[in-house]
RNA sequence: CGGGGCAUAGUAUAGUGGUAGUACGAGUGGUUUGGGACCAUUUAGUCUCGGUUCGAUUCCGAGUGCCCCGACCA
């Protein structure tokens, strides 16, 4: 795409009302708009990370037999009353509103009472079982003090995926599957190094839940990591975890993490509590095990930033990134122009800055945007035929041929 | 929800009880073009309501909005 073109433009200067670098970078690049506290819009280079991030969980959800579908955000009430969970008191974060007619709705802040309604109507028998279901949701959450930019706002993109089953050992056969999915994820996402698994305390409705943790100073968690990290424990479980471990608590050192995801066993709790059930093979009426497993898509890509970006704005791994090439033309635009065209028929993601504006500007702002190569092309190139290639994150630069450009820039 | 702070142009910021200034941005014209270049010119602002006052953007009160710390975070 031509930057010419593109709706948004970059700040030189940060927001006053935000201090999480997170937001001050994607909101300087033009990545998102802030509408009010902890409420974002995503513009088109925001929304395509969300959408790359979103593909590539797409891809690990389906390769464990995952089905896309998509639920509401207007909730039923007598389905929250059946589990007891409409009541502000069992949870704080109710947006509600009415019908006309004065009928109460919930806004989504989660699905779990959602789909076991709706999976009632389709699984009757153990023949229908197990199911495995997910979406890519907006989460609407009455926090009360939204912070940290992306990371933890009132409205917010996120994977929930539910699994059904008939039996425990099911169930926990398919979690095991699911947290190998997670860890392909994290590591797609480029956090897989610094991202664990961890024990978490399930609150008061799941004995077994874990986190998926990664390190990020702008994190509200604490992990206990061990020296040559191999072991992390959540401080919330510090003293369980690490007995069950077999590791001395003491030898673990505290760090700042973000949850980047959190999967839980439900057991039968919510097919008792909302009589949902399958009939096995003798025709007896059973209660259908349910686990959940959330991934916080937007937090995601805030905690990608907060992680990578350097001091001149954002570094974005190759798998996430908006484009793969940030073709900057430096009076040039005759070459440049072809070099655009030949990547974009080659298929390479390339946003070319056609702008007439100066040559440091156009490389404040490719840094700023993180594009992970750029291409120069200026009066040098034309005589020497070759293009700069930066790499943003490393910061190398090499001189390509042109001729070589396209096998150099390819996935 | 407890505590603290802030509110001036699109953005970031000065300043004043008596005509509100700067930078960036944006517009126009021109010179530029390898790290946010330069010249000229134009554009645009005191959150809302009330009080004190001859006069309030400034002082006082309320409201609204925003930020931070804590609490909360399935």
């Amino acid at each position: 795409m031509r930057q010419s073109q593109l709706f948004t433009k970059t700040s030189k200067t940060s927001p006053k009302d935000e201090v999480s670098k997170n937001a001050l970078l994607l909101i300087r690049a033009g990545y998102t708009y802030k509408v009010m506290p902890g409420v974002y819009a995503y513009t088109p280079l925001g929304l395509m990370v969300l959408e790359k991030i979103k593909q590539i969980v797409r891809e690990e959800m389906n390769a464990i037999g995952g089905q896309e579908l998509i639920m509401t955000n207007l909730q039923r009430k007598d389905t929250w009353e059946s589990t007891g969970r409409w009541s502000d008191e069992a949870v704080d974060v109710w947006f509600k509103t009415k019908l006309q007619d004065g009928t109460e709705l919930g806004l989504a802040w989660s699905h779990e009472e959602a789909i076991m309604e709706m999976i009632q109507r389709f699984v009757e028998s153990y023949k229908d079982l197990p199911v495995s279901v997910y979406q890519f949701q907006t989460k609407l959450r009455n926090e009360l003090r939204a912070k940290s930019g992306i990371m933890r706002g009132r409205e917010f993109v996120m994977k929930d995926m539910y699994s059904l089953h008939a039996t425990e050992a099911d169930m926990d056969q398919y979690y095991d599957q699911v947290i190998e999915a997670y860890k392909k994820i994290y590591a797609r996402l480029g956090l897989g190094n610094e991202t664990y698994i961890t024990f978490a305390s399930g609150g008061a409705f799941t004995k077994f839940s874990h986190e998926f943790q990664t390190l990020c100073d702008a994190g509200e968690d604490v992990l206990y990591v061990n020296a040559d990290k191999t072991v992390a424990v959540n401080e919330e479980v510090l003293d369980d975890a690490s007995a069950q471990l077999g590791v001395d608590k003491n030898t673990l050192v505290p760090m700042k993490s973000a949850e980047v995801g959190n999967i839980f066993k439900f057991g039968t709790e919510k097919s008792d509590k909302m009589h949902i059930v399958y009939k096995d093979r003798e025709g007896k009426q059973q209660p259908i095990y349910l686990a959940s497993y959330g991934i916080g898509i937007t937090r995601a890509m805030g905690v990608i930033v907060e992680k990578l970006a350097d001091e001149k704005g954002l570094v974005w791994p190759e798998s996430v990134a908006p484009f793969r090439v940030h073709l900057l033309s430096l009076d040039a635009n005759e070459q440049a122009e072809a070099i655009y065209e030949s990547l974009t028929r080659a298929g390479i993601e390339t946003i070319y800055d056609d702008r007439s504006v100066n040559a440091g500007e156009k490389f404040a702002d490719s840094d700023l945007l993180g594009i992970p190569y750029h291409v120069v092309i200026g009066k040098r190139s034309l005589e020497s035929k070759k293009a700069e290639v930066k790499h943003r994150q490393t910061k190398k630069t090499e001189e390509v041929s042109f001729s070589e450009l396209i096998d150099y820039l390819q996935p």
